[in-house]
DNA sequence: AATCATATCGCACAGCCGTGCAATTGCCCG
DNA sequence: CGGGCAATTGCACGGCTGTGCGATATGATT
């Protein structure tokens, strides 16, 4: 339809073949196909002499097992669905970054599924994942819709949740409460009796306990509550959040971050725009540690969660429940570490 | 060789297929394979009736195509794979991301490999790629050896490089050369004399180019030249390259920098360390526009690329290949937009 | 030297799917 | 009511692979 005339005939939609097969390796060294396959299958009997040839010719041809066939004699593929909203930003791009290198090292194929958060592009995005046999998913963030978490079932496809409080599936978690009244109880010491969250109106599930520890601790505590929210859980909410916060006559003389994004910008405008003092006149701790949380710019108080730590722990739940399907649903719970830096010491 | 005892015999490694294959569907549906088949190849030829019988148990079953036998057959995979180091930081993550996000709205797998600068990493990558019948590559950083492009090449598959030079193959870059040389006539015309560049010792081939066209024109221009440069090219590096700058008595006044992370690092070595204010003693100048250079901090003037932008086409030159493998290398230049904010305005 | 055990090899099948081809059905019109 | 045509359908094949099983070749042993 393009521009060419019609095909020649010989090759009508072989165009693409260009990869080598087994066949052609077997001809080639002069053993049968199934000498070929035994050779690039681990434990597999095969002399000495037939895998040196069949090595040879295998080189010169530039051949690789079609993983794809395998997978389907297997009905696995090692394929290993990332899915995440937004995955360039903060504390998920360290995440999604560290569960492709675990996954490639242990030989699985990560695929990064960038969706927004309406239903039908999540869904859209599991077919895929079906369609193509992905051994398991990890979901990042997002909340999937319950058909999700079924289909997945249903397929026999492993889901981790990061982040998230799914009673079915497996879970890596970091220790939002402990840390938020850890936060509140530390601001409290420090004698600063005027705490405020800043959180998101559209929160993960993460960003919500965070906010509702922090404050539920600080009302115990006695101490007067704020709360400044967003629209999302970014830089420009922390922004807003602190619009919402410092336009009043009584201000805080904490605030408690629910990530480090929402911590930059209240910082940047507390002392921008408000013209405070950090921490002088206002105590900041934030969430996650990301890099930029220990900048010049922000030397930011916060809780380090390790992105590292939080993806091989995803990975291994994964490996279990491939190894026992039928296993009760795992539970890794991280405690993040209290990182003090300039904007808050106790 | 686990634990358990030696299987029952029935179902000896069917223990993994869960998922429904076209026979079962046909079954429940009353029709034959070949039926269910075409109900989900668009074009093939299906009395209504059938198919919405095919759909009806499709559905209850859970059925979706397996993707993998698909390939196999087509000899094609529809799999993506995205080659980066640290695709976790900066500009590269925004460029993943978009790249993600458009191969999957094209309905291709984007595939995340996250690996180091090693060539057997490369390479180990690549053999995971072949393996998988990848459809393309699209090279994100790192300097693949030429072996690399070699073996892509003789498999068929497709190779975009994003900012780097490779002649041989399809690649997208931005105007790097353009936009340093305006960064130094705008410092000069603006009457800066002293005019300095923070680069990298290990700098990827845009950083090189950016130092160079800057160098050179600078000099051209009769400006009093330095240079700093980091181990890389993160915001450490822009410490480091700041502490390089300033540490003699003759300061430059003005600092272009490689790219944002860079600038970052920079600007507040300059400022918290040698108590420098920004523009008025030193201007700065940074390269690629990522959300943190508009933060209040930082405020940072520099050249815009689009990761929507490039990502896009990438994405088109990849097309445009596998439309027709045969075609003359293409080349798509992007040309960096000058945003001018706080830390320099001509 | 003959026999046995063992390691290898090739055949054929299974695991998915798309599709050409021939056979069947159904329909329309004369 | 019969014939011709088009639409549909099922069969069988092809595209790759791993692997059980019987058939060899090979070496060792008596």
């Amino acid at each position: 339809m393009r521009d060419g005339p019609v095909s020649d005939g010989k090759t009508p939609k072989k165009e693409r073949m260009r990869f080598v097969s087994a066949e052609q390796v077997a001809q080639l060294a002069g053993v049968s196909r199934s000498a070929v396959s035994r050779t690039f299958t681990p434990g597999a009997s095969v002399a000495p002499a037939t895998r040196e040839k069949v090595l040879r010719a295998a080189q010169e041809l530039g051949y690789h097992v079609n993983d794809l066939a395998r997978g389907v004699l297997a009905n696995q593929s090692r394929l290993v669905g990332i899915v995440a909203t937004k995955p360039e930003i903060g504390f998920r791009a360290h995440l999604a970054a560290a569960l492709a290198k675990f996954l490639i090292q242990r030989g699985s194929i990560p695929i990064l599924i960038n969706t927004g958060q309406t239903e039908d592009e999540l869904l859209a995005a599991q077919k895929m994942l079906i369609g193509h046999r992905a051994e398991a998913i990890i979901i990042l963030s997002g909340s999937p819709p319950a058909s999700f978490f079924e289909l997945a079932q249903r397929n026999g496809q492993p889901l981790v949740v990061i982040g998230r409080s799914e009673p079915d599936a497996d879970r890596v978690r970091a220790g939002n409460s402990e840390a938020s009244r850890k936060a509140a109880t530390v601001f409290f010491e420090a004698g600063r009796r005027r705490l405020a969250v800043a959180g998101s109106n559209t929160g993960t599930p993460s960003i919500i306990e965070r906010e509702s520890a922090f404050l539920s601790t600080a009302e115990g505590l006695g101490a007067e509550v704020f709360i400044g929210r967003g629209a999302d859980s970014d830089y420009e909410s922390g922004i807003a959040a602190g619009r919402a916060l410092f336009s009043n006559s009584v201000r805080p003389d904490a605030v408690y971050c629910a990530n480090d994004q929402i911590a930059f910008g209240l910082m940047d405008y507390v002392r921008q725009e408000v013209k405070l003092r950090i921490p002088e006149d206002v105590a900041i701790i934030g969430f996650d540690d990301v890099p930029e949380a220990s900048w010049l710019s922000y030397q930011l108080t916060t809780f380090r969660q390790d992105p590292l730590v939080m993806a091989m722990r995803a990975v291994e739940l994964m490996e279990r429940r491939l190894g026992n399907p039928d296993l009760p649903p795992g539970y890794e719970r991280v405690i993040p570490e209290f990182v003090i830096r300039q904007s808050f010491r106790p």
